[in-house]
DNA sequence: GGCTACATACCGGCAGGCTTGCCTGCCGGT
DNA sequence: ACCGGCAGGCAAGCCTGCCGGTATGTAGCC
């Protein structure tokens, strides 16, 4: 019987592996934006994952595989809704306003605080920091292609890769403020309409 | 020679609780920068003062206190380490250039790594929250006020303390992302490069 | 195609190591 | 002499990594 997967309530041997491997890993992120990578425990993402200590230790022997792990599911889950996201905007409304608002998105969300944590914490890790180190890298080539494929008139500008660089250095200082003071809201909020404003500006003016 | 007490080999009881106090407050800060939050322990502290146990509880009965102390003396002493550093710069030669090179010195630092990781483990302490998140509002004003004190033609510019806001987050962004990935200082050097260049040009226009 | 043997995924408990906070005793200053 | 500052040991709690045991999927054989 060539058996249709929908029907069977078992799941095959590997995609068992994976929907565990995948709910251990989401498991850790959410222990990481929640209690932070100083309190974050095995034993809190067993719990949260609603399986035994031995199924962790089965697929992660040691503590810093699943934290690598989950670190490198992180960027590519973010990477992957980045352009998801962004691919979400109507072709005839991007606008650069509405592009920083989507990237802007991603600073303001539980998995951005993961993603912190883990960033400080590679600074004391070596093996954490080598997969968080291309992930720097990373998250500025992806910016920058998707960026291009909407805007091709901007991509050819100069300075285009510094500047979105400068944008995603501010947004991670804008953000960082904010995770510990959500007072600081307001300041900010002028803060990012003066750039949204600088940058239509620009765009227009290179749009001549 | 003035009446300093020098001669006086010990001291009074006062001057040296402040310089216990001090010997592992300082401890702390080093410690946090070097094996980050996750890995403080106040073991590590008594072994980087050469202390015993014994003190450290004495003045800090819980682990808390200590590291909430550490926060504010750390903010203090990168406060003070700022205004002077700003007023090493002979009043001639007060560039905006300039002015962006001391204050970039201050997140390529050991004491900046320190405060990230207070920074960011405020995020899941409620008591070390409330100290750091004063700390974000405090580096805005002094910098505000201390760059108003060296550009008293610039400080009347409008969106000053927006521009300064952003170069803050800028700024904490790039040396967030250069203590995990060494490598790319060089992509962040063209970043401050374009930065400079474009806030000299501002300036000088706003100066007419 | 059905049954058996093996491999793999998973469970729950245990010991070792580390950390924190407390407690008693000693020393120097006042 | 009294008191505050400091030293060092101790117990409780937690976390990590490991272990034997069990259930389930997969492959080989009739």
């Amino acid at each position: 019987m060539p058996f249709t997967p929908t029907t069977r309530a078992r799941l095959t041997q590997p995609e068992r592996v994976e929907a565990m491997r995948n709910r251990l890993l989401d498991a850790t992120i959410e222990s990481l934006a929640a209690t932070g990578y100083s309190g974050f425990s095995t034993n809190d993402v067993v719990r949260r994952a609603g399986v035994s200590r031995g199924a962790l230790a089965h697929h992660f022997p040691v503590k810093a595989d699943l934290i690598a792990a989950a670190g490198q599911r992180l960027i590519a889950l973010r990477a992957a809704e980045f352009r998801q996201r962004f691919d979400g905007i109507p072709p005839a409304r991007r606008t650069v306003a509405k592009a920083l608002n989507v990237l802007w998105s991603f600073f303001d969300d539980p998995s951005f605080h993961a993603l912190m944590e883990l960033t400080i914490a590679a600074r004391s890790d070596p093996e954490l920091r080598t997969v968080m180190a291309a992930e720097s890298k990373q998250v500025a080539d992806t910016t920058l292609e998707v960026f291009g494929e909407a805007f091709p008139e901007l991509a050819e500008q100069p300075f285009i890769a510094e500047t979105l660089q400068a944008i995603l250095a501010l947004y991670t200082g804008l953000a960082l403020q904010q995770a510990v003071d959500a007072d600081a809201d307001g300041r900010h909020a002028a803060v990012r309409r003066m750039l949204k404003g600088l940058l239509t500006m620009a765009a227009a003016g290179a749009a001549e």
